[in-house]
DNA sequence: CATGAATGAGATTTCATTCAT
DNA sequence: AATGAATGAAATCTCATTCAT
């Protein structure tokens, strides 16, 4: 299923071609990593991918092209990148923490392009609520089947698995993004006894009074 | 406590000029609402406020100023509503409830201002950054007493207070923003389900087989 | 003789006016030696001045009249430093020198106020003309007369003025303004040989024969 | 020896490029000869040019640039041209009449260009400095190796330098510049008589006598 | 006299996109 | 395919000057 390819880019033909599409692609994704949508210039995209500037429009008709293909990209990559982690794992909780571990490493490698996903809200809201759906759709499908299984409780299953993907989204903003991420497992271990058993976790109530 | 009081901007001293900047926030407002931090232009914040080009930058020195100045109050204005929401609750519960509803609805009325933070990401990120950690802090004070008082189970505060603040965001912008909000109170159930006794919740897990 | 004075700025009637006609002559003075007439604004001014904006146009009609009375002021305290200097001298020679002198230790002292006048050329042709023409005329009116006594050829006057004031004003900008002004006497002494007996000077023909 | 090419300005590689920079050199020449740094506008440079708005910024970063180079440019014509009217001259006497004449000649042909050098004071700096050194290093070069002939006698050559200079420069301004140039000649006559012998000129001091 | 808010013309600068070679 | 020169619309920002209080 290739959600994201967007029609309009131009595939080449020639070899020739198909390295220069790919220079522009990897320098595009350095210069959206570092600026902003509106402060990247296809002149600096060209400049790094070391062709002219005219290039760029035999392969892109402009630059939202190239930035919701960049989209497009890394969703397919986490997506894959998640199911990988998941497939080993036999029970749920254990795909759940394989996957919120997963997701905050992904996201401590591609720091930058994290950024990129972010952005498309304002530059191709389309763009923008794919990545979701079809992160959420995934997630959901998955949660659906551990609900029939009873392996975990019964919710709406998108409404679960955007409250996760929240969960995800913003730890993985405020403790892998916004500070060095030193040490990855203590934050999942929060999260998932959170995801697991709630606010009332049995486990986290009696613990303290002991500790203290 | 007046954090993100941008010190460039500068306070008139009359009472016409108080109402000129006044007029010029506001104006800004549903400028940004409407449309991009990009796409809006100060000539049309001026035009809305019915003043001239010149005047905007008696008050403010640039776009983004403004920008950041609202971003600030509307964190102040959020914090209120919640804190309003939440005080007449007296278990935990309640409040947490009372709080999720109460953002929800309140994305729901500032539904474009909403976007207006989330841009602040790319427009100013110290102004994003305050916005969040303001917010954070507060509810993860709260967090923390009712872990004394052994209401709720032992958390990292702050990790607990931006999960459940990511729960909150994607939830309200996938069920709030995205969709028309026919009603938030089947939302705000399965949330508080979730976020009280997890994936595992003994409630959820018998139900769905009567169910079927 | 009262040159330069623009009968289009107010004089003011009240001690209170006075003071701050001053205040906004001495701001302005501090401003135009710091930037180029151009960077200098009226805001900058009236700040210095300790007085509201508009207060400026109560005494001058714009930024060009401070201006011009400014370079006018100079002239008028350069050429009485001038007189000054000059008057105990009784040879020719010995006035020259001292005017030389002066000259220059007038340049040091009052570093940016040269570089008003020198703007005038660009801001206030007139202003400019008048200044050269008065210092010129008083100079070359002295030279007529020591050319009448015999105590130096016979030249042009003005020529002969404006050769000298160009000889200064160069030497002066050189070897004052660009640099840090170590000792002015050994300059004057070049200068003077110079002016005395030109460059076949009898005095620096010979010496150098026995130096080397 | 380029001394003054300021590196951010783009040459162009194609013969097309080369034509329209070199139109926006001579447009500019023309602008900045007619007004004032800041009266001259970008948009009336390019309209001379004929070339639109935009492409002003192809070859030159700013305003300033094109203004440095011209005043580059105008140095290094200048040195050209004095270097070509010295030569065939054997003299040192020759040499400095030559010099002086073709200087006033230039300033008379390139009347508005002067201008432009005198306001570099306050557009560029460095710029100003460079113009005036570069000649007075030359000049300072060509006195040097008089004295070392005994032709002159011993000044210290920078400050013998500059002061001729000075001398070219006001006397340009105020004879040439200032008023229609009748004849130059004369002026050349007097100028030289005071270099050559100075105030005491013995010449200069008999004829008086006889005519009073 | 003094104030300071309001004005709006005007200029620079940017850059996505087109196009001729 | 690739190039790079040319375009021109659009937006920000400045500031001298005016004016009502």
């Amino acid at each position: 299923m290739n959600v994201g390819t967007t029609s309009t880019s131009k595939q080449p033909t020639t070899k020739r071609g198909q390295r220069t599409r790919q220079a522009l692609l990897e320098a595009a994704e350095s210069v959206f990593g570092e600026m902003t949508f509106e402060q990247a210039s296809i002149a600096e995209i060209t400049r790094r991918a070391k062709v002219a500037l005219g290039t760029f429009y035999v392969y892109f008709p402009h630059k939202q092209a190239i930035f919701v293909e960049l989209v497009d990209d890394l969703s397919a990559r986490l997506k894959k990148t998640l199911a990988a982690a998941v497939k080993g794992e036999t029970t749920r909780l254990g795909r759940e923490r394989a996957g919120f571990r997963a997701f905050f490493e992904f996201a401590a490698k591609h720091r930058n392009l994290y950024r990129v996903v972010r952005q498309a809200e304002f530059v191709d809201e389309p763009a923008y609520h794919r990545y979701y759906r079809t992160l959420g759709n995934a997630y959901a499908k998955g949660l659906s089947a551990a609900m029939a299984k009873g392996e975990i409780g019964r919710f709406e299953p998108e409404i679960l698995a955007f409250a996760l993907m929240g969960i995800a989204d913003m730890i993985g903003m405020r403790f892998v993004l916004w500070e060095s991420p030193t040490a990855i497992e203590p934050i999942v271990d929060e999260v998932l006894e959170l995801v697991q058993h709630g606010l009332l976790s049995k486990a986290r109530m009696t613990s303290p009074k002991e500790t203290k």
